[in-house]
DNA sequence: CGCTGAGTTGATGACAATCAACTCGGGTGG
DNA sequence: CCACCCGAGTTGATTGTCATCAACTCAGCG
């Protein structure tokens, strides 16, 4: 599966949503910044892109024009071997940042690849330099954001490396519905116990490190179990308390911390 | 084996190293500061410390008074699973800062050990916030760090998801091995082919997800390939080239990047 | 109505874990 | 000084988890 380009990133017809009014704003890398001050933010904006299911936002080994902030939809952000192999290196979801690197010029480290219709905010990688020295403490937040992420891909590591499938998969599935249920109101669909859930068992498998059809038993295996339920693109968990113990997963690595 | 606490952290006899003097300042998170600021750097510098081998400088689950920028010496970042096996994260060198997460005040993400004796320069974890805030470019130099910390872990994922073992192993290796090298005079024992190399098989597979005994069988492969050597606590690398391409490592990616 | 992509199931095999025994070198204490 | 001890490394035999290959179901859709 070679997963190729299938177009380029298209603006999204006006108008756009102002930095003011942006429903993830307090998510994401403009948290904290005084609401006086939002028209600056809005300045290093590009524009508001739309992506398309499949869609790729830039590409592993290509260089690319901006770094998004999401604001709907889901992304994933994945690196490939040359044998056709993939490991999905993070879920995106609303408020996350995709694209900041060591070097922001050089050839992105891992491709990004739109896994609904995504709506995302464009920042230009060029600007991005003089937004960081402009207002210093946007480095500090993303120094907290990129701590974040990087807090869970240490804990995938941990899974991959020393983790049987069936934990791995647990690990993942509550994960990524804690996350959908910290997002509370902005994803409007999730109830108490389901959200809806647009991954394939094949990107479950990319991203745990197991085949689809290990996957597939292994989920035959947490249905049967009680623990939950997937269909029609959507995550029923029965019994969160015991797939979290299950997965060795403690809500509290995703809980959002202060530093700015 | 539970890695338990081993002491406590001692520091070190007088003098200590000032900031305008430290051989690892340019990689390490005061780049880029004026000499002429670097006073001010060292009064949030609680003091150096000395770490003895298997010491542990701070405990997953606790919370820690410290973090630290690494002088000299090996540190192993990990996370522990509570049936006893453990995951390297990270294999800390010089320059690297140990220790930033986005609860500063909250309890470790993970624990931290020293390979080899290490000396460390101290940051108070409740003076890191007002420092940041102090000298906001030190949020930007953060930010890449950790950058190039999320690299690294994403490679290493990427690995254990999808790699065999004989190439996980290779690519720590000539990882490590382009690391120290990359590190020039401060680390003077470095030849050409050959490093020091204070790791222990066991702490090879803790780090790509194996077992003791097949990082072994995969070691003693690589040995009768001709590729590299390990012996008497060196790592000689015969064959940088051949390894690089077996591995699927990049040397790139270890570059240091500008943004400060 | 047949096509397609995702999901499902079975049979088989490979890679790495596990269990177990043994070597070897360095350090310690008798 | 030597014997013993211990931790790290090495090797063999066996088991188990997961990959691979292949076939088939099923829902959605042109």
């Amino acid at each position: 599966m070679p997963h190729r380009p299938t177009g380029s990133i298209r603006a999204k017809p006006e108008p756009h949503t102002r930095c003011i009014e942006c429903p993830v704003r307090e998510l994401a890398l403009f948290k904290g910044i005084p609401e006086d001050r939002l028209d600056w933010t809005q300045g290093f904006r590009q524009s508001q892109y739309e992506a398309t299911p499949k869609q790729h936002l830039y590409h592993e080994g290509q260089k690319a024009d901006f770094a998004f902030t999401l604001f709907a939809g889901w992304v994933v952000l994945y690196k490939s071997l040359d044998n056709g192999k993939r490991q999905i290196l993070r879920f995106a979801l609303p408020g996350d940042f995709l694209g900041f690197q060591p070097n922001l010029e050089g050839p992105m480290s891992h491709s990004a690849q739109a896994l609904t219709t995504a709506t995302l905010c464009a920042f230009p990688r060029n600007k991005l330099q003089s937004m960081f020295s402009e207002r210093a403490e946007l480095g500090t937040r993303m120094a907290q954001m990129n701590a974040q992420y990087m807090a869970l891909c240490q804990h995938h590591l941990l899974g991959t490396g020393r983790k049987s499938a069936k934990e791995r998969i647990a690990f993942l599935l509550i994960e990524l519905f804690h996350r959908i249920q910290g997002l509370g109101e902005i994803i409007p669909s999730s109830t108490e116990h389901s959200i809806e859930f647009p991954v394939a068992q094949e990107e479950i498998g990319d991203a745990v490190g197991l085949t689809t059809v290990h996957v597939n038993r292994t989920l035959k295996e947490l249905r049967e179990e009680g623990l939950l339920d997937i269909a029609n693109r959507r995550l029923t968990v029965h019994e969160p308390d015991a797939l979290a113990e299950l997965a060795h997963f403690d809500p509290a690595v995703l809980a959002h911390h202060p530093l700015i």
